[in-house]
DNA sequence: TGTACATCAGTGAACGCGCGTTCACTGATGTAC
DNA sequence: TGTACATCAGTGAACGCGCGTTCACTGATGTAC
């Protein structure tokens, strides 16, 4: 039982998780290929070779702050989505997951550039990883597919000559979706992280000023782009 | 003159790229963060301590990476771009200029990840890099230009709360254009470098197969996004 | 054309520093009888 | 409930390593007269 541990279990999910926000802290003063078990057990007031009984290695401990992270965004994601309806404006709907994402990484850039940035060098991600990586898209998806079935999307015109990958695409990540929507989706899911990630990386530095209502226009046009129509019932 | 300089000159200007080069090298080996003057030198057969006679210091030399990088997309872009006539179908233009990103995207994956993947913690670029980073913008622009002079663009509609913005972005960007062309047109140019950044930082790993196409047929949707359209004498 | 001097590239040693990881150890906490 | 033993967290020293930057220096190349 996880509730019912004993002092020890206790005291070991107390500091696995202080290290872990040490660790976070670590990551925004110094980034991701910087990051020092030496400094965040300094920082902890502990021994460096402490940290062995907690993570059996630098990399291993890199790789819980991605899944963390990963998780983290993904569940703003999933929060921004249960927080409307399924009958609510899929635009709207999608508009939202949009923002709490970007939100999310406007909180948390040194997280975000964690996992969207540029991989860690010398360092590449396990199996784990990739659940938790798939949140957002699957919120997206969500979305996409309560607008589908109210009859509110309308994809865009399938190239012949993705309509194997699009079908394809549709079998694994969207199943009972039309491959025109599943296709459409992956786009503008790797466009919106296009927008996310010009702002919180300083590209838009003097180009975009009124950065949140750019975005949700942007936002709002990715939705379109994908097919989503604001639904007749809405 | 820089054509008719002395042998020492000469060496130094040789002796400054081939720095450049191996330190490109070890950027792919080790990344950004990691990229350390000793190893160049090593590789290179030198003391560490000769290359202050042509950084001043390890950051100095980042700059020197990086305005370099921006330089060679842009040329990339606008090679492109120069290979098209101004009459050519706009869209096709577009993805052209489109494709040339992505291409030397995945042809120095780690120059990419310096300029458009996570910031390097602790560097903070200096005024050098605005120039040439907005190479690839300047680009897009030219396209749109000469589409919108022969009438083939159509703008979204503008949202009303962004209609200052908008005239900011045409007045500082693209003069002459329409404003609700200048704020799609800033949309669109993050949206492609998503597209870019997700397949060269692997995130469409067993997501995207058939890339050069699936590529090609977004970027031709974010020339529609951003109001061009097939010229009628195209 | 020849000489004296200034400029410059590159050397090698040294500075003070931080890193990941291993290992034998101490002492406290938990478990089984 | 009490005792003996096993488990575990944390210590401190050590390993071998690499880093950026400074500095006084040597010797070659260029410049001025």
């Amino acid at each position: 039982m996880s509730t019912v541990r004993g002092a020890r279990a206790r005291a070991r999910a107390e500091i696995t998780a202080a290290i872990k926000e040490e660790a976070r802290r670590r990551l925004a003063a110094e980034g991701a290929a910087k990051l020092s078990l030496r400094a965040v057990a300094r920082e902890l007031g502990m021994v460096s070779s402490a940290l062995y009984r907690y993570f059996p290695s630098r990399d291993d401990l890199l790789t819980a702050l991605i899944v963390d992270a990963y998780d983290a965004v993904g569940a703003a994601a999933e929060r921004a989505l249960a927080a409307t309806g399924a009958d609510d404006d899929p635009v709207r709907r999608w508009t939202e997951v949009c923002a709490a994402v970007r939100a999310w990484a406007l909180t948390h850039p040194h997280e975000y550039a964690l996992i969207y940035g540029s991989p860690v060098p010398g360092y590449s991600a396990p199996q784990d990883t990739i659940g938790p990586a798939s949140r957002v898209g699957h919120a997206l998806i969500a979305v996409a597919r309560d607008a589908h079935r109210r009859g509110a999307v309308a994809p865009p015109p399938l190239p012949g000559a993705l309509s194997a990958e699009a079908d394809r695409m549709a079998a694994d990540l969207a199943p009972g979706l039309p491959p025109a929507l599943a296709l459409a989706l992956v786009g503008v899911w790797a466009q919106l992280f296009g927008l996310v990630s010009f702002e919180v990386f300083g590209q838009f530095h003097r180009v975009v000023e009124e950065r949140e209502a750019f975005f949700a226009a942007a936002a709002a046009r990715l939705a379109h782009a994908a097919g989503l129509r604001s639904a007749p019932g809405a």
